[in-house]
DNA sequence: TTGTCTGCCTAACGTTTGTTAGGTAGGATG
DNA sequence: CATCCTACCTAACAAACGTTAGGCAGACAA
């Protein structure tokens, strides 16, 4: 059975993606969001049964952006060279934070205050999507190309640090995101010892 | 004229700064904060006119710690060489993150969603930090410790980033913060490359 | 003893919040 | 034409919010 997305349906979970980007989860309020829609709050529960089940689809949504842009990336690289890898998959994570819509935003901005109940929805997606970094990272260690004495666990998670915040000062009208993953590689790969 | 610290006053920061970390600065309400005072949320008005200015009194210190800690680091590794230096100031930010008080977290989860009055009267302090960080690094690039061809700014930004956002997964109980420093600055002095 | 100041309390205010119940216009379906 | 379903609306609810005004107990000073 295929679920026809219904037409309003598509722009709340828009509008409120952007919101709570903007504003955090908790800063957004469901007339907000409404307004966005030229909507009343109301109306909303004839697609949501709450804010929070909102919140779960907008941040389910955002994975899954990710982990195409994941997936895209491995097909291309996989038989590239180190440096060659990591960029393509840094480049995608960066992608999927501001390419494609503000869904994988969210969860920087929102994650970390949200309700047991929508962790405890999202954490399963979030892990599907770590999990293939950390196959990555392992594979690149097995075929010689990440040194072998790394914690590649804290690697995984410095390196999403780095790039998540960057949409704290990152705006992408004004700089180029090639560029972005560029020097986080060069940094990354290379090390700043002169 | 010297402002003796009222008793309750700073027992009203910390449980503040604790619940702003928790659960970000629009999901704890003055109720909450004067419950964990053992007060009620009028007699917050005592020591602070508003719920925005009692955020920018915890910004505030939280910067404070930062400073302070950054120019510990700073005469005690000033003739270090170039790893040795940029460890002991990682460390220092990451010690001001997890050990002197929730204060520095609290700039973490909710500087970005604060008005913009917040935001304005906290920027020139972020600032004053920042360029310290930027004072150091240009000098490591110039004393030859750190690689002419980066650019310094997003060196910066990302490793602030890869820091900070540690609070979401560091646990100072399970955790040991060397550890986590030298971690960092293996990954950012050496790089991944095999 | 009288007065003052500090540090809290009580009680309420107006507003905003998430949420619900019931209604309704319009297109699709029989 | 009659019926049903979709996608909204209106109007209200109880609760929670930041904030304010006024009061009161205790410490301290004159």
């Amino acid at each position: 059975m295929v679920t026809t997305l219904a037409p309003g349906r598509q722009l709340i979970l828009d509008q409120a993606a952007t919101l709570f980007v903007e504003r955090g989860f908790k800063g957004t309020s469901l007339r907000d969001i409404a307004a966005a829609c030229e909507m009343k709050a109301g109306s909303l529960y004839y697609h949501f049964e709450s804010k929070d089940h909102l919140l779960i689809e907008v941040l389910t949504r955002g994975i899954d952006v990710m982990v195409e842009a994941f997936d895209a990336a491995a097909t291309t690289t996989a038989n590239s060279d180190g440096s060659t890898r990591l960029k393509a998959h840094i480049r995608a994570h960066l992608a999927a934070l501001y390419e494609n819509g503000p869904y994988t935003a969210v969860h920087v901005t929102s994650f970390r205050t949200a309700s047991s109940q929508v962790r405890a929805a999202v954490i399963p997606e979030r892990d599907r999507y770590e999990s293939k970094w950390t196959l990555l990272l392992t594979d690149m260690v097995d075929t010689g190309q990440i040194r072998g004495d790394m914690a590649l666990g804290l690697t995984r998670l410095t390196l999403f640090g780095a790039m998540n915040t960057s949409i704290e000062w990152f705006d992408l009208d004004r700089g180029n995101l090639d560029e972005l993953a560029d020097v986080l590689v060069d940094q990354y790969w290379n090390g700043l010892a002169a």
